[in-house]
Order: C-alpha cells, then sequence, then structure tokens
DNA sequence: GTTAGCACTCTTGATAATCGAGTGCCAATC
DNA sequence: GATTGGCACTCGATTATCAAGAGTGCTAAC
C-alpha cells in the first residue's frame, strides 16, 4: 500500500471523522473550515480526486461530497486514528455499573454487554469465558417444601443457573442420595453441551428408583444444562441499530441476521487478534456488508478465554468503541480472574 | 348501542376481518367477492356507508375503502367474532414449549410469554404471579471454593435468582453461621423491594464480624432481590413490534414507551376482568392510541395473581390473540398452581 | 504546486398532470 | 320499498417537469 503524503493523510482523517460525526458527505468547502487545513478548497479537491482515485474516498453521486470507503476506513484505523485513552465520563460510568456483579462472572459479562451496548450505542455481543473443557462442575438440590425444590447448576466456567422443580411424592433423604448419586455419575464432570432430552429418558429408565420420580428432576437438569449453553452468546442493544439511520429499514433483517447467532459466532471465533477490527465487507457475511464488528477478546487466567464485540454501521465510532472495548476487557479479565479464583 | 341489522353484522365482521388480513381499506366490490353476500356493490355500498354514519366505520380518505373504527373494533370483539376453540396446531406448540418449565413458576411464565410473542406477532407481556405478601422466603449460601459461593435467593411467588459470590477470606462456619443468622433476622420474610444497597452498608456495619468479610456476601443479597423485582414485569417480543408496517416508524417510540413499564402497569392492574381487551385510545396513554392492549388473568390456588397481555396494532387478529391467551393463562394457572404446592 | 473561476452534474424539493380505485347518488328494476 | 346498474366525482398515489443548490472537475493564471 502506498504510503500518503501527510496532507492526504489528514485530509483522509478528517473526512472520516466529520462523516462519522455528521453522516453526510463531506465536500471540500466544509472541509477547510472544519479542519485546520492551510489551502483553498480547490487544492482539496484536488487531493481528494486522487484519494478517490486510490480507493479511499467514494462520492455517493457526481455532485456531492466524498464519504469514506472501506479501504477509507481500514487506512484510518489502521494508521491515523488517534490512540486516546478512554475519557473519564466512560470509565467512571463503566466502573459503576460492573460493580454489583462482582464476583459472578456471567453477571460481570451481561453488564459489560450492556454497558458497551449503551456506550456505543450499537449491539452488543458477548461471549462467556469458556476454557477448553467447559463442564459441570456442581449440581446442588435443596428442598423448599414437601414436593418442591431448588436445583442450582454450576459450570466450570463460572455459569450459574437455577431453577425450582417438583416431584409428585414427598422429597426424601433417600430420593436426594439417589439424585446425587446419578448427578455424580452422569452429569459432573460432563460437558454441558452433551446432556440431551434423549438421555435423560435414558438415564431415568435406568436407576432403581421410581421412574417417574426422578424423571422431573432429571429433565431439569437438562433445562438448566441447556441453558448455561444458552448464555454463552448474547446480543444486547440491538434496538440501538434501529435509531442508526445509516440502516434505514434494513436494521430489521441485520437483526435477524444476528439472532441466528450461529454465523456470529463464527466471525467471531474467526477473529485471532486480542482486537480484531473488520470493516463492512471484510466481514463474510454479506448480510454484514454495511456493518463493521469489533471483536476484543478478555483474557482469565492469562488464557484468552471469551470476548465482548461491537456491531455498528461501518460508520461508527471507532475511537470511542475501541478505546472503550481495551478499557473492557482489560477490566473483565482482571475481576473474571479473581472471581474465578479458588 | 342500537342494534343492527342481520346484514350490517355480516358486512361489518367482514370488513374486520378482512382487514385484519390484508391491511387495505376494503371496498364494496372486494367485499362482495371475498364474503358470501348475496347482493350487488352497490348495495353493500349503501349499508357501507350507514355503518360509516354510525361511526362503525373510517374512510381514510373519500375515494378509498372502509376501514374498521375503534367502535367498529369494540362491535366485532363484543358482538360477532367467533368464539374459536384454539386451533390444534397452536395447542400443540404451546404444550410442547412449556413442558421443559415445568415445576418452576417463573420459567413457566417466561415461556408463555415468549410463546404468545412467537404466536400473536406482537409484544408480550407477562406479570409474576405475586400474591398479596411477596417476600423473600429462602436465602441459600453454598461454597463452591475457597473464596467462591453459590447464593440462591427465592421468594413466596417463586421466583429464583442465583449468582456466584466471593469474599477475600476463605469460607468458613462461622462466617456461614453468621451469614445465616443476619439473613434470618434482616432478609427472610421481608418484601423483596425493600431491600436497598444503603441498608445493606449498615447491616454489614451492625455486625459483629470483619465489615469487609460480610458485606460483598451482603451486596450479592441486594443484588438478587433487586433482580426479583425487575423480573416482576417483562416485555417480550418487542421486536415483532418493528415488522408490522400500521405503525411505520412510531414502532420505536412505542417500544420505548413499553420499556418505560409504568405506565404499562399501570394498564395492567385497570383490568379487572379475567379478559380484558382495550381498543386504541380506550388505553388511558396516548402512545397507545394506536394499538390494542389484551389482558389476561390467571389463577394461582383460585386467587387472581399474575396476569398475560399482548400489545399490538388496533388491527391485530382477536380472535388468535384471545383464544390463545385464554388456553394460556388456564395452562398457567394450573401448573403454577401445582408448582407452589406444598 | 496552488488557486480562482466557471461550466457541469446530480440530488432535493416543490408543483403540476395523470391514473385509478372507490364512492355517492340517481333512475330503473324487481 | 329494497335492490341494482350506471356514471360523475373525489382524492391519494404515481409520475413528470422544473428550479435551486451543493459540489465537483477542469482550465488558466499565479
Amino acid at each position: 500500500m502506498a504510503e500518503l503524503s501527510e496532507r492526504k493523510k489528514q485530509i483522509l482523517a478528517n473526512v472520516v471523522e466529520m462523516y462519522i460525526k455528521s453522516g453526510e458527505p463531506v465536500g471540500s468547502k466544509g472541509l477547510i473550515s472544519s479542519s485546520g487545513l492551510n489551502c483553498s478548497s480547490a487544492t482539496v479537491r484536488n487531493e481528494m480526486n486522487e484519494l478517490d482515485q486510490m480507493g479511499y474516498l467514494l462520492q455517493p453521486h457526481t455532485s456531492a461530497g466524498r464519504i469514506p470507503s472501506e479501504k477509507g476506513y481500514r487506512y484510518y484505523v489502521d494508521n491515523l486514528m488517534p490512540v486516546r485513552e478512554i475519557d473519564e465520563f466512560t470509565k467512571r460510568m463503566i466502573d459503576a455499573g460492573i460493580a454489583p456483579a462482582a464476583g459472578d462472572p456471567e453477571k460481570l459479562v451481561n453488564r459489560a454487554r450492556e454497558l458497551l451496548a449503551d456506550i456505543t450505542k450499537c449491539a452488543a455481543v458477548s461471549t462467556a469465558p469458556v476454557g477448553e473443557m467447559n463442564v459441570i462442575r456442581k449440581i446442588e438440590l435443596v428442598p423448599v417444601g414437601r414436593h418442591t425444590a431448588m436445583m442450582v447448576l454450576l459450570t466450570s466456567n463460572g455459569i450459574l443457573k437455577s431453577r425450582l422443580c417438583r416431584i409428585d411424592t414427598d422429597f426424601s433423604v433417600t430420593i436426594l442420595e439417589q439424585f446425587y448419586k446419578i448427578s455424580e455419575s452422569f452429569f459432573i464432570g460432563k460437558p454441558s453441551g452433551e446432556i440431551s432430552p434423549a438421555d435423560i429418558q435414558t438415564i431415568a429408565a435406568s436407576v432403581d428408583t421410581d421412574y417417574f420420580v426422578m424423571l422431573p428432576l432429571l429433565a431439569a437438569v437438562s433445562d438448566l444444562s441447556v441453558s448455561t449453553n444458552d448464555s454463552r452468546i448474547i446480543i444486547g442493544g440491538g434496538a440501538n441499530l434501529l435509531s442508526r439511520k445509516d440502516y434505514g429499514d434494513q436494521a430489521i433483517p441485520l437483526l435477524e441476521f444476528l439472532n441466528r447467532k450461529e454465523p456470529l459466532s463464527e466471525v467471531i471465533r474467526s477473529s485471532k487478534d486480542d482486537l480484531n477490527v473488520r470493516i463492512g465487507s471484510e466481514n463474510m457475511f454479506k448480510q454484514l456488508e454495511k456493518s463493521s464488528v469489533v471483536v476484543a477478546k478478555y483474557s482469565v487466567n492469562g488464557d484468552n478465554s471469551g470476548s465482548i464485540s461491537v456491531v455498528g454501521p461501518t460508520r461508527m465510532d471507532y475511537k470511542t468503541v475501541i478505546s472503550s472495548m481495551k478499557y473492557l476487557t482489560d477490566l473483565l479479565g482482571r475481576l473474571i480472574t479473581s472471581a474465578l479464583e479458588e
């Protein structure tokens, strides 16, 4: 990639930032007045023309100003964007918002995602902290009535789910013991994704306790273990995309795409670096061609573990998005590491 | 209200149903061809004209077909709508969807809400089953590591919330005993809405255990008790409203209105009957003037308890909405009653 | 290399013309 | 007296036309 002259860089940076702010194509006159450029609009026009031909800028139509092309955004993000510290206000907001979740990895991730969506006014996606082995770590069953009990399931990556369940006979020590025995041999240490409703039937039939007593309990285990899996990738702030005029009425299909989760999950998985910016059609999915996706990983105990991402229009405010995400992943990593410490 | 002639009823019913289906104003010709009416379009025009003057129909503009007025919808819902049984397919869908939640009141309500949103393609709102006294019933703290523990909080209306929490010293029997003592004297039996973060500070300071050991545990109680309150009224399927062309771009402000929750809560509270239909401006809020709200109560142990509601355009398919809601409230009432049984 | 000037292009918004669906009404009919 | 066919009329929606304005590209001068 040919190096750009200093002035071209300055012009490109200004076009990108003005366009991000206003959403309107920026013309030579406007650029002159809003930036410290020391030359006439004609000069800027010439430079812009060259940037256009080099592929950094686009003209929506002949008689309009310029907007950044994907290549332009890319150059801006890689070379021109000021590496700014997060601003104090946002930092405070994050610190305060995340505090009540301290100690619980899942809640930390959830808060982080919601904060990120609020700050960036884009959709935010989180994935749970998941090590190589993500297995069921503990199951507790605590009776709260003759027929009802609270069941709690904890996975090795710190996701905790709970629900009530009910059997038709009275809870007895025998039943509880039997349940814990089954739990110990069939569930503990197993990946939570591997417990299917079909298995439940088999297991319930194979034990010597009454099938119809044990079945609802095992079904509850299955339900909980499904929900730990469901909460591994979550999208928040989708409504923010609706107010982004960049999408017009294309926001709804985009939301539908995001909610399918599998493709999104693939996008995230294919991001190798700690911080990965994919602009427009750099994303493998045509549904994302007008969007940028920023994926940032957080580390637990020094291992890359989970991620938070931002999905928004290519016109998103990369400066703010990236500085917030850097701060958040750092904080999140430290807090989760400490929450998972023995 | 003056009684309508048999033919007028037939015409009104047809206009309502055709308009619900197509979203287009229905004209005299179209009505003839799509309904078994045994007369000419001119006759229909005369009748429609009268219905118009009586206030049951509206003309969006002089040279368009007719659409039902609010009064027209009202008459349709009260007198003309076939009281149809829920169709077999929807019934199956509900039964299958709700099964995995059996035993847990909160999950049952959540599933019901999501199913209702899916079926009606509208927003669905649920309120938790709440008796007169909704208090904290049980708190459990189960260590899962030297410094970490699972905390579970159960309210008297069957809402269960859990999270991990962490202290800086090792968990000891003393700490657990102390926690349960505090819990017993300050939390159990208290309305979950009354535990404020400020109280937590006071309580932590007032006990003889180390302030900094107990504080995070009490903060976790507070956090959980806040979340039991948050889940008392929940909106689902809001995205469905976006695809409803009736709202155009008014869907977003409507969603914002719904998410404020307080006014919505008032709408629900003011519904006395088991099944209450409010059409357009019958709702007290101008934000709902283009919407209908259907509120259906479910009963736990014979007492009216919680509700599920549908919010959608006045043009919603009342037949399907109402038949589904009747089936759901009945099912929900029975399942929750049984889940809460001692 | 830079700048002023000017002709050119293309969007935007407003205004006007046309089209068509659907009505209201009247006179004829059953 | 209710019903119907026929017809003029109305009004929204679509399309066409036009002027204004913003911004460019190019050229010639500095």
